[in-house]
DNA sequence: CCCGGCAGCCTGTCGTGACAGGTTGTCGAA
DNA sequence: TTCGACAACCTGTCACGACAGGCTGCCGGG
């Protein structure tokens, strides 16, 4: 390997264990290490990055939880022949945090934020009379600048004054609704399906309209049953693949 | 806390971090530490046990891993609060259960039965060497005559023997593996994504390659984190939508 | 040419020590 | 009683060292 790798920032500003794992998926994505292809081992990352060994094992650990490489027992680290997937867990709250956590930009873009009357369906989810009022909001979702989720979201406005008028951008809607509202989702049911997005859409997700995407309905909701939130996601599973754990 | 913890053995047999992560994984099973419930620090197990951090890191990460427990930067382990527990009516047994109570008849035929060694893809989800013999299974599962899910299963043949004579017409693949190996899933890990089925596919479950399709590749273990199945299933997202129930 | 043994490489595991920075609880001053 | 400062605690991060056991590739013998 004859690759020239970038010197890792000691200020401490990052962890040296997180900049070596983006450098080592940097390759990956740009495809310089393709699949199957063997990475250097741990004693010749520590020596090739001036880090000791619990810095590389740290990142190699990290990437394979993120599935970009795989590991044969004793013998090295393997590119991962699948294409590239980030990890995302449930789809709300958690999705965003891990995705950061794993050392992903992820950004959220407002698109539309109003006050409206319930449609049919948005009422038989939310559980709520047709015509009553709800908060809109549609968003966009994208990591390391992909966009990635297109999220239209309805909750009865009873619950949530003022949300048409908040400032969401960047922020979690969920740290968003404990924060000012006090709400605590206590549970959730989603439906998920392969579909093809319409033109607009399509046109923000920045793919064309056959491609085949996760369609995501949910409705999530408090301790004593009152449904708070109700949402139809358009996801780019080229970009990320849906992750549930069952345990 | 007052609990009595058992001694760790060290024979080598078993790495210290995995006995430690179970003993703590009991406690939490067995109600002795309730959900919020913080657990020792890293420097008090260490003690306790008589191990490095290292180890108590490990175990740690692990059950940070399969979500049972939760960290608070900088202030300690909690115990998971069993209602942010996924639960998950898929593609499994579960599923075809449910269809059959609603009054479906759903029906299961085999269409490749046999015996092979593990690819790289096989051997990294079953964390298995490579070449290691494995059982592998393509059924196809209707429901009311409509062919609804193709399934790819591999399973690793020392947890199975005698799998690939087995008849499975009809029949739930956990039933057989509970009355015959008295294997019992711990948990699970599914990723989900929208493909388009290749032209062998199609013909089976009888749509166009055009058709978007669920993927879903699961993994899934016994308690002591043995992998016993690896699955990679396509679903028709036109007929019945998947459904992830989170509690 | 084939095969078996052995050296060397590599990971998994474990221990020790160290330091920065965030959090908490306490305690004394106002 | 309230508030602010400080000490104690705890995790995250990193370095270095060590050893067992598995795997590979090479080399020499048959």
């Amino acid at each position: 390997m004859t690759i020239t790798y970038p010197r890792l920032n000691r200020d401490g500003a990052e962890p040296l264990w997180m900049q070596l794992m983006r450098a080592l998926r940097a390759e990956i994505d740009s495809g310089e290490l393709g699949p199957d292809q063997p990475l250097p081992s741990e004693a010749e990352l520590s020596d090739m990055f001036s880090v000791s060994r619990t810095v590389v094992r740290e990142a190699l650990r990290e990437l394979v939880q993120q599935r970009l490489i795989y590991k044969i027992k004793g013998r090295g680290a393997f590119v991962s022949p699948r294409k590239t997937e980030l990890r995302f867990v449930g789809t709300t709250s958690g999705s965003a945090d891990d995705l950061r956590e794993s050392g992903r930009r992820v950004t959220t873009q407002t698109i539309h934020q109003s006050l409206g009357q319930a449609d049919e369906r948005e009422a038989a989810l939310l559980r709520i009379p047709r015509g009553e009022e709800v908060v809109r909001l549609r968003r966009l979702r994208c990591v390391d600048g992909q966009p990635w989720l297109l999220v239209d979201t309805a909750l009865p406005a009873r619950l949530v004054p003022g949300l048409e008028r908040a400032v969401l951008e960047n922020q979690s809607l969920y740290d968003v609704l404990r924060r000012r509202y006090g709400i605590e989702p206590a549970a959730a049911d989603r439906w998920i399906e392969a579909v093809f997005p319409d033109s607009e859409d399509a046109a923000l997700l920045e793919v064309s309209t056959s491609t085949p995407l996760l369609g995501i309905e949910s409705v999530a909701w408090l301790d004593d049953n009152t449904r708070f939130e109700a949402y139809y996601a358009l996801h780019r599973s080229d970009q990320t693949r849906f992750y549930v754990g069952i345990r």
